[in-house]
DNA sequence: ACTTGACCTTGTAATTACTACAAGGTGCAT
DNA sequence: ATGCACCTTGTAGTAATTACAAGGTCAAGT
């Protein structure tokens, strides 16, 4: 697929993917006879994971760590272990914040669907209880 | 407290401190008699609000609407309800991705663990939600 | 008293991760 | 064959920090 097609699959600008490649974050596409990029669906499946990854708070360095990791099978296992495990401890910890925040977010809204006006926690959700 | 204290308080920079209350997303602080800035728990608790959020991957100008939220008692429930339901659908798709993310990261702990190289679906994981 | 060093001030410049735009080539349908 | 949507490279602009410069403040140690 061309890079307009891929850049719609993944809500992401063409330059941006030109960008990656640039980056060494996405490897680079073959090219067609009219010097076209032309990507796989494994390149459709990496962009789509560094987009998710991006929105979920992670920077490309982590991005490329990650990526790094699912190539991991000529490394002995204890050299990724340890950065797994930080990684895992991240995501842990955003999906707690996350959870916490989701629950004061449904309140207001049982709250607002009953029209009322409840108490609002939503800086302390994240905030850590007083 | 003064800015670096709440800066170590929050692992923000000091920098970055003064950049939120030139962008108003934090209220100016109370000065010293040498002019240093002074802050309150209240300031303390939204900056680690804004940062944790900012981590969790919302932007500035979301930030701004989830602090808004946060004193909205003044404003009608119906203006606010359209902007919680669609904070709180984003805050769950991100759980979603997380947790998706968090299964693949541990069942590659196992393996590494046991010593295996198992197969490695860390890029499937968050490229392959429907 | 003085100086060292950690703090603070404002202001400006650089960095990261895009995003937009310019100038031009490609390819297919009307 | 020409309009239109697409592609190319390259450069410049934006958002959200982050770093740095030049200087003022203040408690502690000599």
């Amino acid at each position: 697929m061309r890079i307009g097609e891929l850049a719609r699959a993944t809500g992401t600008k063409a330059e941006t993917i030109r960008y990656y490649e640039r980056e060494g974050i996405l490897p680079a596409a073959d090219r067609t006879d009219s010097n076209y990029r032309d990507y796989s669906d494994q390149h459709l499946a990496s962009l789509t994971f560094v987009r998710r990854a991006r929105e979920l708070g992670f920077s490309i360095v982590q991005v490329r760590e990650l990526l790094a990791l699912s190539g991991h099978e000529d490394k002995p296992c204890k050299d990724v272990d340890k950065l797994v495990q930080s990684q895992l401890a991240e995501v842990e910890r955003k999906i707690v914040d996350l959870s916490a925040l989701r629950s004061e977010l449904s309140q207001m809204l049982r709250s607002c669907q009953a029209d009322r006006i409840g108490e609002c926690h939503i800086v302390a959700s994240l905030a850590g209880r007083p």
